[in-house]
RNA sequence: GAGGGCGUAGCUCAGUUGGUUAGAGCAUCAGAUUGUGGUUCUGAGGGUCGGGGGUUCGAGACCCCUCGCUCUCCCCA
């Protein structure tokens, strides 16, 4: 017999698990919901070629691919083997893979404004909460199956949608009581750095090493722009960036000494200050931070950029978004700009759990369980269970008759907080007892009071 | 793709320089206890020591291979 196992990075979620994942996702939809955004979801599945080009050489890798069925069929044989031999050399073929599962819900997204742009009305707004797989070695964090939750807006250039999706932000992790750094850069902002030094084509090579300014610490920074083949002026202008420092509204003015003098640069620098000017509060405080050294990897960001982290503990980024000018434009749709933000639920799950911030009403299911004391007297149970469940209160009776201990044990395991008994004594004389497990208080009613004779 | 750590009962783990029949706690089941649980006491079941090979008189332990899990780097939610 074989032994029973998960795929690597996937998991089994018990009932209290769930209800706490239930919980974050049912406050995320109701904040998108509150902002105006309309549920979508998509297959799990997409063709390959939609996916495959979308996030980088990187994310390629991590694409699951879907075997085609069939290829075991006699007539096929040769077709099958010369197809496997190009697969062995690294490129995709038809005729072993054409399908694959969703790597993320951006993507996929635009596939659907793009083929339904005719009907859709825009702005439009969409969320859309589900899950997405990734080939990639778990560790602390990473799955290979996991939530995300996206809220998109598409048809709109207008960065009013930047500050309403970081109000969305706020709000969820306000809900969920998570103490976070929302962090904000733009993309023209690092695309005119790298104008400045040595030109556009180095971009990435830039951002990659700025961003893990925090991680690696100057030095080796530094160290990797040398190799990445930039030159001693260009590197000492960027470390000149890097040295940004202050509030907001000092780093701006920082940055536009050094960035200014650049059309993108300027242009970014205006498009960051009008978000965060929409954030600024009475005060004068902000409730998000400026991070001239985010980058993201996704390549397809041309503006605003957003990374949520959780305060306090150690763990990735818990959320990330941004804007999109031509997302469609991949699927023959051009002009539909867009700007998003993403939900990480399983990496808020697991900070939740680590800080204990889940509330404890959300653990409890069954309220109340009939002890099972015979035929006669689990059918008068059954009747009195039934008035509380048609009044929406959550029963169940114990399967069989069985002793106290028994009926009790499980009651207390499936944390029930309170039991009914109704025997032959309570069945001749038309009551109940009903006892709260917690206080350990019990209380003998007339069968026909159970409904209000207690708080649920 | 690169590199660590760990695999012993359902779960968490002991297991000494290699030495008789592999242990504990928790959990499960039964009894003390046939209408009032959580405590206590007694007893029971449960193991190809991840798998394969090797060294040895003798391997849970040492060596090699393999599978699985986990963590770090890369990258990401």
């Amino acid at each position: 017999m074989m032994k029973p196992s998960l795929p690597q990075g996937t998991r089994d979620f018990s009932a209290d698990v769930v209800r706490k994942r239930q919980y974050i996702f049912q406050t995320i939809r109701n904040v998108f919901e509150l902002y105006g955004f309309q549920p979508l979801e998509t297959p799990a599945m997409e063709n390959l070629e939609t996916l495959m080009g979308k996030y980088g050489d990187e994310g390629d890798k991590l694409i699951f691919k879907i075997l085609n069925n069939g290829l075991d069929h006699p007539n096929k044989k040769d077709q099958a083997i010369s197809d496997f031999q190009q697969v062995l050399e690294g490129k995709n073929n038809k005729g072993i893979t054409e399908r694959a599962l969703r790597y993320d819900l951006t993507i996929p997204f635009a596939r659907y404004v793009a083929m339904n742009h005719g009907q859709l009305s825009f702005p439009f707004k969409r969320y859309q909460i589900q899950p997405v797989w990734r080939a990639d070695r778990p560790q602390k964090g990473r799955y290979r199956e996991f939530y995300q939750c996206d809220a998109d807006v598409v048809g709109s250039a207008s960065l009013l949608n930047e500050a309403e999706l970081a109000h969305i932000y706020l709000e969820v992790f306000r809900r969920l009581q998570v103490p976070v750094e929302l962090r904000i850069n733009n993309r023209k902002i690092l695309s005119a750095l790298a104008n400045i030094c040595g030109g556009t084509d180095k971009m990435t090579d830039i951002t990659v090493a700025i961003d893990k300014l925090d991680k690696i610490g100057l030095d080796k920074v530094k160290e990797e722009l040398f190799q990445r083949g930039l030159n001693e002026i260009q590197v000492e202008l960027i470390e000149k960036y890097l040295a940004i420092v202050g509030n907001n509204d000092e780093k701006l003015k920082q940055a536009e000494s050094i960035l200014g003098s650049d059309e993108q640069g300027k242009t970014g620098l205006a498009e960051l200050k009008y978000v965060i000017d929409f954030m600024k509060g009475t005060d004068g405080s902000y409730p998000l931070t400026i991070d001239f050294t985010l980058a993201r990897g996704l390549n397809y960001y041309t503006g605003t950029i957003f990374e949520v982290k959780a305060n306090g503990v150690q763990m990735g980024s818990i959320g990330g978004g941004g804007r999109y000018d031509d997302l469609t434009g991949l699927f023959g749709v051009s002009g539909i700009p867009g700007v998003g933000i993403s939900f990480g639920v399983d990496r808020i799950y697991d900070v939740m759990e680590e800080s204990g911030l889940f509330p404890e009403t959300i653990a409890q299911g069954t309220k109340m369980l009939f002890f099972n004391l015979g035929e006669a007297e689990s059918r008068y149970a059954f009747e009195i269970m039934q008035q509380l469940r048609n009044a929406g209160i959550a029963c169940e009776i114990y399967h069989e008759q069985a002793k106290f201990n028994k009926q009790f044990k499980y009651a207390e395991k499936k944390r029930i907080p309170y039991i009914v008994i109704a025997g032959s004594e309570e069945l001749a004389s038309s009551t109940c007892k009903v006892k709260n497990l917690e206080t350990g208080e019990q209380r003998t009613i007339n069968k026909s009071e159970i409904l209000h004779s207690f708080d649920y």
